[in-house]
DNA sequence: TATGAATGAGTTTTCATTCAT
DNA sequence: CATGAATGAAAACTCATTCAT
């Protein structure tokens, strides 16, 4: 048989499914132009996937990951304090074209799981999942001093996720050489969230 | 007289499309489910309207601006304060099944500018103008000192902006009766606005 | 709007699909064929018809509706007698080119419905029917002394119905002119049944 | 001997090939299926046959011939009478599993030949060579006095041609234990085919 | 021989749009 | 104005066949 890695193979279609949601929307996303993009004939793609909902998940899939998987990259295993916060976020934030690319494709998700319960559930369970690790997170910084406890964890984790979903949105909306300085902001409100110096 | 019937019924046409798109996705908005929908033949929708394009946008349009309306409707025009600024966040929040229908129907409509220009464009201007309206309220409300002005007005924008979309993203996604709680935090951030009593 | 007959119409396309499979097989009925042989556009089959598979079943359903009708107008309605049988059953076979292309159709349903659970049950029903009323029928003239009671009305169905099916299989695959003659044995089967002199 | 293999594994793929036919229909009869069917890899079917074609071919020659065989094998060479008549016709229905499948992809081939010449003249020659066989027997029979004369041997076998071909297919159509019944009525009528005792 | 990835023509299906009534 | 039948381009999907390994 021809030497090929089914998985990367896979992975191959959904980046280049994941490519054309960015640049021009998940309408455009036929088998046409998948096999075009990926510069190969429209019967390879049922060998990888059966049906094109399968690509479009596997797209999402993809792009979300590649943005979870940035942000844990980003993370300071060892005596995490809040400057160990800048670089995660930045992380997560579409500040540079791979990231944008990758953030697109997730707000075409965020749309789509609206009307697909089985996206909406999954999406749901991330969240969830996502949100109960930072909680944890900055409840430990609060024992160690190093973040307020004037506000609890829970509402510093849902101020935190829904300001950097509502952003990136933003962001991706902007120029490139506009963001980082809209992101600015962000940082000041971290700044925030030091304790108050003891009297 | 003739112009009031043809208007309404665009409107008609427009929050018929709307409601497709919020219930079962952009991709179900087809002319026969429109005309189902709407209790009309098909060949209504062209004396209406000269593409489905213009309907999609329409749909936009009418969703954006309920919103929107709902929003200045609940401004309180004379001597603003602090508390003025909850029934007008609630007012813009997807808290009622009205404005969650409305919402999705502008997540979809975020998610379409993505890589629609001139969809795209008109987003813009308008978050500026809206950007531009509140910020200087927020300067008025900091000169009379019922804001604090250790966040500059352009960062409590921002702030507010991000948070409301990303907020808005994050409840249409829940079941209603958790998405006044999870709103609350955002009453708490709020009064955290207020200046810091002068010693 | 248009004036049309809908239910004419569907049964055009039925028509249309039992010639194409009568002639070319079932394989060879594809909506563009189809679309073809009834000089129209492929998008007129959706109007009519919900998926191919409704198309095939309905072209089945017209073949098969009119061998019957074509058999039960040779029913002489008032006394009948052994005489009766043979309009019946020469109205039953594909002795002319019209019940030719209506049994290959019934053929193909038959073979279709060996492995598609719904048809087969219908036809398993719609046999039974068939046998039921001839059944009765037969015992009828055995009472008036018109058929020999030496083989039981049962008996005489199911060779009756076995028989006609063979046959008919098998006059589809001669020559007209050969049809006739083929046949002829049936008559002489049918005398058999005629009752014994009483000596 | 590679020679016998190479027969061999055909005859596997014809095998296979008809099972598909009988249980899933001619149209579920896809070399991917094929291949999973026979635990092998779709490249093996092209070493054993140039096309699909010939495959449908040689399942459709496999089945009928292992009803013809089964049949051959219950003839009783010496001394036939009456008697002699029941194995043959037994092993000639699809009463069991085994001529059941048989029996469905014989049906199959008998609606593929109405659409393709060079099977139906196979057929059609097939089923002559078959006729007159019987032919001769039944007159051998009827010089030997086991048989009535009142009916010629050409009857007699168009009788038993057609009748046992409609009753199989009406017997694949039927659960299993409705069959030894349902055939019954079959060997009544060869024992109408004793000759009346002399007065 | 055996494998199964790749091809691409062909099929069903969907759908915005047009237009005769 | 309203209707919905008709159009046909374009979509997703199927599948026999080929061929490098």
């Amino acid at each position: 048989m021809r030497k090929v890695d089914h998985d990367s193979r896979r992975e191959d279609v959904a980046a280049a499914a994941a490519s054309l949601i960015a640049n021009k929307g998940l309408e455009a996303l036929t088998t046409r132009a998948l096999a075009k993009e990926l510069g190969c004939s429209i019967g390879v793609l049922s060998h990888y996937f059966h049906s094109k909902e399968e690509i479009v998940i596997a797209a999402f899939r993809w792009a979300d990951q590649r943005i979870d998987l940035r942000m844990q990259e980003a993370i300071a295993d060892d005596s995490p304090n809040i400057e160990s916060f800048f670089p995660v976020i930045k992380a997560g934030l579409p500040l540079d074209a791979e990231s944008d690319l990758e953030w697109r494709v997730r707000l075409n998700l965020h749309t789509f799981a609206l009307t697909h319960d089985t996206s909406l559930q999954a999406e749901r369970e991330k969240n969830q999942q996502f949100r109960d690790l930072m909680t944890g997170m900055i409840a430990g910084l609060q024992n160690k001093g190093h973040v307020t406890k004037e506000v609890s964890a829970e509402d510093i984790t849902s101020i935190a996720f829904d300001l950097v979903n509502g952003m990136a949105k933003n962001l991706v909306m902007c120029p490139f050489d506009e963001r980082e300085q809209k992101a600015e902001y962000l940082y000041k409100l971290i700044e925030m969230l030091r304790p108050l110096p003891k009297p």
